[in-house]
DNA sequence: CGATGTGAACGCGTTCACAGCG
DNA sequence: CGCTGTGAACGCGTTCACATCG
């Protein structure tokens, strides 16, 4: 969607899957495939019409409509989320904040006003929110994911770094920014290079480069 | 790595790929394959040694020292993320911040002082820096990410929603706010039903049920 | 016995290759 | 002729099932 929106900003009529591939970062192949699972969106010889196409994709992705949000946790990653601009873009309109803490509760971020935690059924029920953020601490989250799905959510975006426990129904996107780090420290991190005085001990191919351990 | 920590904390002493595997939110197949993988660290009948198979993993994950981190970008992301107190719990230590905006430079968040951009090659040489945090505009990261790496940067957190063209021994790991929330959006998105009055007994992902479109 | 470690089977997403169509 | 749409082939991660060992 993003490299469709690109095209259209330059007012490129047709793309093809290469190009579309390309700039996503992905391959050709994959590209026609997955939109072949929606339907026939593309002109055979030609490519596909870039204006039509971001239609269809973000109906797909259930962008052709706003979204009402709330979000718990007025802390600095709750505020940044806020007033993250690209929501409000997307459609997604953050209608009510929460926070747990009594000195908060009151005050204001940009121009919204942060209320009281035990206020969350009442608002969301009130209001039809269908996503929660929940930008609390941990030992938190859970409680306030039960609640939220009590209230009538059905999506949670959740930053704690906890495995909610939720309805099947419903849908929890985790986002875990240590992990991320982690991720990179992982990728990065210095193999034993092979050499070394191991007794002789690794016969085949071994799938990572440092020698097998035992505890 | 959560999991283990976990049960260390309760003083746990040794643990099974079941129950590791429950806490984790997989199977105990998956957690004895990937564990098997990095050597032989259970014993058969007992499970496996909390506290020395934590140590083992950080390892594994690279999180048996200290990395170096410059954040680029003070905005509001930037600034949350400077704060987040479990980076620097996990090794991370952010020793630089930069934004471009000379409004912000000279500026403190938490203490440390933010520097201007054109500084960044110089101080990441000097101190080493392995690893950065891009929360700066789309428009702007691909040059900060080109600047980083030539200044010796070998892993990259970005938050643009922008994919970097980086040297392939450069590691990327993009986190896109908005595209998180959009995959709720297409998860909770209303599915037109082939007629089947199904009252909400479904179970796993649900296929893409709406008819074949053509534009 | 009980739980690990692991080859084998399985399923599924990816990639290939080409028929089909503008 | 160019590029889509798609069945088939492929590769690979997941899961199974059990031999193995404390």
């Amino acid at each position: 969607m993003r490299a469709l929106e690109a095209l259209e900003e330059k007012g490129v009529a047709t793309v093809s899957s290469v190009e579309l591939a390309d700039q996503a970062g992905t391959t050709a192949a994959h590209v026609r495939k997955d939109l072949s699972a929606f339907g026939s969106f593309g002109t055979r010889g030609l490519g596909y019409p870039v204006v039509a196409l971001l239609r269809e994709v973000r109906e797909i992705l259930g962008l052709d409509r706003r979204w009402l949000v709330a979000l718990v946790g007025a802390g600095r990653i709750g505020s940044a989320l806020f007033a993250y601009p690209r929501f409000r873009e997307r459609g997604f309109e953050i209608v009510a904040v929460f926070d747990a803490d009594p000195a908060k509760v009151g005050g204001h971020i940009e121009g919204c006003e942060i209320q009281p935690s035990d206020q969350l059924e009442t608002v969301l029920r009130d209001r039809g929110v269908e996503i929660a953020i929940l930008a609390v601490p941990a030992h938190a989250a859970q409680e306030v994911a039960d609640r939220a799905v009590a209230a009538g959510v059905r999506g949670l975006l959740n930053f704690a770094p906890v495995r909610l426990k939720v309805p099947a129904e419903v849908f929890v996107n985790d986002v875990n920014l240590a992990m991320e780090l982690e991720s990179l420290s992982h990728a990065l991190r210095p193999r034993l290079s092979s050499g070394g005085a191991n007794g002789g001990a690794n016969a085949g191919p071994r799938p990572h480069r440092a020698p097998r351990r035992t505890l």
